[in-house]
DNA sequence: CCACCGTCCTGGCTGC
DNA sequence: TGCAGCCAGGACGGTG
């Protein structure tokens, strides 16, 4: 399920595929409820001929911004993923709207659960504007986790999660941060101490960095950043309960956190 | 501020 | 082995 590192891949990606600079040539919408905040025709007239500026990135939104100011804002849920193909290359049986480009190239937008949603929006900021900060960004040090998790009562794993309190982090790296960090994902959020704080903003800046660079490498070798987290083979959380702790051998746990499967060690994260 | 619910979806897994 | 059934969960909106 993308998260973080899996859509800045996917912004990469569609950077070293050259998709800046082409233009769109249509839409075709198969998967017509994908479409949020406008009607089809409003969308597909609004991009038609419109060239791609920039390919930009806020928590799990991916944005194209075109020449005229909007932007195309894709959010991929649990199984959505953009592909840039040429016309004759056969399409991912799981595309569920494309969008021809200039120059015989798609844009695929695929997405088996069709969960996934696109919009053309003016002004990003109602999108985006009260998401939490960035974890990558040089303005993201441990007292400004702290501050966002200050007198929070809610478990510090639904937190992570929450992307108004911290952008881009879901479930998987939730609980590979917390792992890390050796922090319960039940700690009420303001009970957590600085020396936690630390060691969670370290390790979410490391777990991070290091899936984005394993993407990238696949990217580079050819491939699209489809690759699962745990088929990345950097997950240290084994996600299956009773499986051993591959720190210390205990068997992991598995509870529900908010209608999310967390999976933790209970003898290493207190 | 917090908890919980329903909604959207279907590939792939579980269990009989 | 085959097949039915159900789980996975990110965001959002509503309720209490």
């Amino acid at each position: 399920m993308p998260e973080l590192p899996d859509v800045e891949a996917m912004r990469r990606y569609l950077l070293g595929r050259g998709l800046v600079g082409r233009k769109f040539t249509g839409a075709v919408l198969d998967w017509p409820k994908a479409v949020k905040g406008s009607s089809l025709e409003d969308l597909v007239l609004g991009i038609l001929h419109k060239h791609v500026q920039d390919v930009a990135r806020r928590a799990k939104f991916l944005m194209l911004r075109l020449d005229d100011g909007q932007s195309l804002v894709f959010h991929m849920r649990m199984t959505g993923s953009l592909l840039l193909e040429r016309s004759a290359t056969p399409r991912h049986p799981m595309t569920r709207n494309f969008f021809p480009l200039d120059d015989d190239w798609y844009l695929l937008f695929v997405d088996p659960r069709k969960l996934g949603t696109v919009q053309l929006v003016a002004d990003e900021a109602l999108l985006v504007g009260n998401l939490g900060p960035e974890p990558l960004d040089e303005s993201f040090t441990p007292e400004v986790l702290m501050q966002r998790l200050e007198r929070r009562k809610a478990p510090v794993k639904a937190l992570l999660c929450d992307q108004n309190v911290i952008a881009g982090i879901g479930n998987i790296y939730a609980d590979e941060i917390l792992f890390s960090a050796t922090v319960h994902p039940l700690t009420p959020g303001g009970t957590l101490t600085p020396k936690q704080g630390e060691l969670m903003h370290a390790a979410t800046v490391e777990i991070l960095t290091q899936a984005i660079d394993k993407l990238e490498d696949l990217v580079s070798k050819g491939g699209p950043p489809t690759e699962s987290a745990e088929g990345l083979g950097t997950l240290k959380v084994p996600r299956k309960a009773n499986a051993a702790c591959t720190k210390c051998g205990e068997p992991i746990q598995r509870i529900i956190v908010r209608s999310r499967g967390t999976y933790f060690c209970p003898k290493c994260q207190t």
